[in-house]
This record gives C-alpha cells, sequence and structure tokens, in this order.
DNA sequence: TGCAACTGATTGCAAAATGCAATTGGTTTG
DNA sequence: CAAACCAATTGCATTTTGCAATCAGTTGCA
C-alpha cells in the first residue's frame, strides 16, 4: 500500500482515495445498484468501464480498506466484493454530490431521481439506508422487511419515471 | 466546453467536474486559504502543484464555470480569480470531505483542525462562510466585521495548534 | 461427454494526462 | 536600468488511462 501522501489535508486524503474517474462510480454503483460480482459492476454502469480498470480499482479499493472480497460459496470462482464500514459512510458524501450536480449540472431525469429522493429524505433517510448497507454487506441485524428498504424505494422511483417517460417503449428490462 | 458526457448521473457529472487528482485542491486553497492570484497557488498549496497543471486547470474550471477571472486593478499584469456560486456551494461536500477524512485517513493535525472546527458548526457555520464568500468573490452585501469571519475562526484555530506543537522552533511566517 | 456461455481477471498497445524544469513576454519595484 | 515578479507556455520523460483481445478455470445444458 502507498504511504507516502501529497499532505495531512483531510481534503487531500480523501481526494487520493477516490479523486479519480472511477474508483467513487464504482462504489455508487455498488452502494446504490447493489452490485457485488466483478461482471455486474463491468456490465451493469452506464458509463461503460474498462475490464482492466476495474480490476486495478477493486485491488486498489481493497488495499485501502474500502472493500473486502469473499468466495462466492454457491460459485467456485465467483467472488462476492463487500463494502466496509469506510465506504459505507461515504453516503451522506455521495448524496450532497448527487444532490449538488442535480442542481449544476445538465443531469438526465431517470438518472437525477434516485439522488432527489434521497436529498429530500434527508440524514434519517440516509442513515436508514447506511444501517441496511452495514446488513447486506457486514451482516450486521436489521429489522427492515426487504421490501421497505431505501433502495427498494429509490429503485421504486427511478421505475416510475422511466414508465412515464417513455412508457410504450418499455421492454423486458436488460438486467 | 466539452458536452459529450459519460452519462447524466449527478454523481457522475460531478465526478467529470473536480474527479482529478487537482480541480478540489485549487478550489480547496480559493476557498478556505482565501488565495486569489496564480503565485498565491502555486506557491500556497502544500500539495505543490505543477503551473502548467494549475494553468490548465484555472482555465477548465472558468470553461466548467466554476471561477472568473478579472484584471486586478491594481496591478496590470495580475489576474485575479473568483469563485461563482456554483463553487461556494460546495462548501457543505468539501466539509463532509472533510469530515470524512478525518475519521478514516492519516489526517495531520495542523492540517485538519479547520476540517474539525467546520464539522463542529454544522450548516450554520457552513452559511455563515458561504455568505461571506459571496461577499468576497460575488460582491454581495455582508454584515460581518472583519474579524468576526469564518475564516478568521478557522485560520485562529489552524495557529492555534502549530503554537502549541512547537512553541519554540516558530520563526517569522514563511509566506 | 462435449461445448457454449460465463467467471474474474491479464496482456499488449496507443493515447492522454501528469510532473518537472526551463523559458516567455510583459510589469513593477527599487 | 536591472532585479524581481506576473501569468502563463514549451519541451520532454514518465505515468495513467482506454480499448480490444485474450486467458484459464467453472458452470449449465444437451
Amino acid at each position: 500500500m502507498k504511504t507516502d501522501h501529497r499532505s495531512g489535508c483531510p481534503i487531500n486524503l480523501s481526494l487520493e482515495v477516490f479523486g479519480d474517474r472511477w474508483s467513487l462510480i464504482i462504489l455508487r454503483d455498488m452502494i446504490f445498484g447493489g452490485k457485488r460480482h466483478f461482471r455486474e459492476l463491468l456490465n451493469g454502469s452506464i458509463e461503460g468501464i474498462a475490464s482492466n480498470i476495474l480490476a486495478d480499482r477493486l485491488k486498489r479499493l481493497m488495499e485501502l480498506g474500502m472493500l473486502t472480497k469473499a468466495d462466492d460459496p454457491s460459485h467456485k470462482q465467483k467472488a462476492i466484493y463487500s463494502l466496509t464500514e469506510m465506504a459505507i459512510t461515504l453516503v451522506p458524501i455521495l448524496a450532497h454530490l448527487g444532490a449538488w450536480g442535480r442542481v449544476w449540472l445538465p443531469v438526465s431525469e431517470e438518472l437525477s431521481i434516485r439522488a432527489e429522493l434521497l436529498e429530500r429524505g434527508g440524514p434519517p433517510m440516509w442513515d436508514k439506508f447506511m444501517d441496511e448497507l452495514r446488513h447486506e454487506h457486514l451482516g450486521a441485524p436489521s429489522d427492515t422487511p426487504a421490501n421497505a428498504t431505501v433502495r427498494a424505494t429509490l429503485q421504486a422511483g427511478y421505475e416510475a419515471v422511466v414508465a412515464r417517460k417513455a412508457p410504450e417503449a418499455r421492454r423486458e428490462p436488460a438486467a
């Protein structure tokens, strides 16, 4: 692991962790998209990451303590990636980032509805979501029924927008 | 200005704005360090940006609407850079980023005291700080006396730490 | 058994970004 | 008039990124 830093400034050190074009995209897909496998991350993100970059970033994020990797018991060569607490606590930052982007950048409606719902939910919703992630990724106990999760709420919002925008063009989901 | 984006996702678009190693460092120095001139940014940041990268990023941030440039009336070849409202509204994100880095990364005490004070001040302090920045950079009216600014508070905290850590080793400030 | 599809990667190579040092044309200061 | 200062720019080596092809092992299915 790299141990020489440009400076001990918290903002600088944070940038050294995810101040590149892909790390935060991968974390976004794991956090909000529920992606856990290499292929899901490779094919699932609309930005189209290359497989060598993905492999490199996953390795790097593991070295930095943001992710862990484990064998999938159901499939000998399948690896399952998990968020650590360090990564889960990025949720408020991602929420703020999404809110900022919605205001200032040419976002598309489908892809920003999740950010809008998360912004409206505010810190209580972020806390609830982080608890869900702890349950999914760290095995922490949870008392939320699966159909009442924050992720399900966000996904339902996304699908409502898609249905409203192009009701006649919908087909079976690609994923 | 580049108009083709990887996706319309707010997080992705935000990353396209400052998802590199230097843009957010420059904005940090302008926001928290009060740097307005090329030389201040070049020599002032401890991370040591190269002049060609600084010139490139300033130009890029202007094209993106985060900064504006004006002639310094007191000095014909001096340019003064100003934050736009778009950049000023990054303050809460930077506050969260600093708070996250303080928890998870090997920050130095001197360089993280500002983040700590900003975190403790919470959203009311961030709002006050953003108002100060609007006054300084956008010419908005302000009713805060100069010695009661958030920036002065943060700077005083920094100097207190430096004084406490190495009281015998202090000299005239280099800058 | 055989074979296609899928798993998490790795390799080779071109293009782009970065880092560093020197330099530019102009301005201000002493 | 010379030294210092100003915002950059240039040239060049190194590093990072992006893309396509490929890899060896695993699984599902006929």
